[in-house]
DNA sequence: TGTACATCAGTGAACGCGCGTTCACTGATGTAC
DNA sequence: TGTACATCAGTGAACGCGCGTTCACTGATGTAC
């Protein structure tokens, strides 16, 4: 069944989407070709006219998802839509707990990545500068060496946040947490923006 | 084979502690029964007279590591040696980012823990609570409903960080990661303590 | 003290199962004439 | 425009493998007499 053309770049991207939800819910080891593939509305002999092994879908969808996330942080900046506070409040929020499977990767694959092949990290930490130095560019004021560091320290301890507040079964503590994290986040950004 | 009494809860503990290593280094889902009862110098049949199922021993070593970690940040708070900033230096230090077989279990397993079942994830939240009270515990100045907050928000903070640390393929970056985090994780803390 | 028996931690073969991967095949569509 | 053929995305059976788990068995030691 010989398809239309550009039909086989759709399917791959329908692959990587349902990988990208899938992995971030349940964590890659966890998900299989197979049902990654009927996710897709496929079969799983097709995936590897796609790709050469489940690695590099690792990869491709880890990519995907950073761009996709960087391209609407990109966006959310440039419209002047949003604000720090509203970025960190919707980022710390309880809508974002409990949807990891749209949410941001980090805090999905962080301690997944440092056991996954160099390549993978190397794509990895590429798209991780890039974040961050959109983070950083956000910042108006404040020392410009240090916009980039607390870029990253607000990457730390936002993703941490939000892996704390999705780890623990008391739905009050994951709410403090949430919250704490959100007062000590503006507070780092306070000096960066006005 | 009858042995001596006692001789069982060596054999639990020698399971238990192979678990805490290698869910550490790896990720519970990669390591399987067989090895680990391979390391505690077994074979895998012998794993059901110790634990009902693996999931039992992921909690068994969660709670046993926490309970390990907590002991040692107990001792080092009572014994006056460490200060908080000697605390968050050893945690935000090249030598922990390295080996996470003996490290922190929060940036180990915390990604993992929001997929385990509710029994998992109820002690591990007990366990957290105490921690955090521990560390506020530690805080001698400062609001005193600020102390717990700050705890997790630290916890968030530096368990991130760390997880950042080690994700990241470029050494520099890394080292970087560390150095910013524990800047600001001791200006976190500063308010508190003196 | 010596003997017979019960105990049970640990052994290792076997279970069904799902994993990642391979491969011969299909058949609707694009292309050539 | 109509026919013959090449293409190749997708199919589904099959591969070896390691997983978690089960179970009949072993045999050194503790206990009873």
């Amino acid at each position: 069944m010989r398809y239309e053309k550009g039909r086989k770049d759709e399917t791959r991207q329908r692959i990587i989407d349902a990988a990208a939800k899938r992995f971030r819910e349940e964590g890659v080891e966890a998900v299989g070709v197979a049902g990654l593939m009927a996710d897709a509305g496929l079969t799983h002999g097709g995936f590897y006219s796609h790709f050469p092994s489940k690695e590099h879908l690792v990869r491709e969808t880890l990519t995907s998802v950073l761009d996709t996330r960087h391209a609407r942080l990109e966006q959310s900046i440039a419209s002047g839509r949003a604000g720090v506070e509203t970025i960190i409040s919707n980022y710390l929020s309880q809508n974002h707990r409990d949807n990891p499977g749209t949410g941001c990767p980090f805090a999905c694959f962080l301690g997944e990545i440092a056991r996954r092949p160099d390549e993978t990290r190397t794509a990895f930490t590429d798209k991780l500068k890039r974040h961050a130095e959109l983070i950083a560019a956000h910042f108006t004021s404040g020392p410009k060496d240090e916009r980039e560091k607390t870029a990253f320290t607000l990457l730390s301890l936002m993703s941490g946040a939000l892996q704390l507040s999705r780890a623990v079964a008391d739905p009050d503590l994951s709410e403090t947490i949430l919250a704490d994290a959100r007062q000590t986040s503006l507070a780092l950004v306070k000096d960066f923006t006005n």
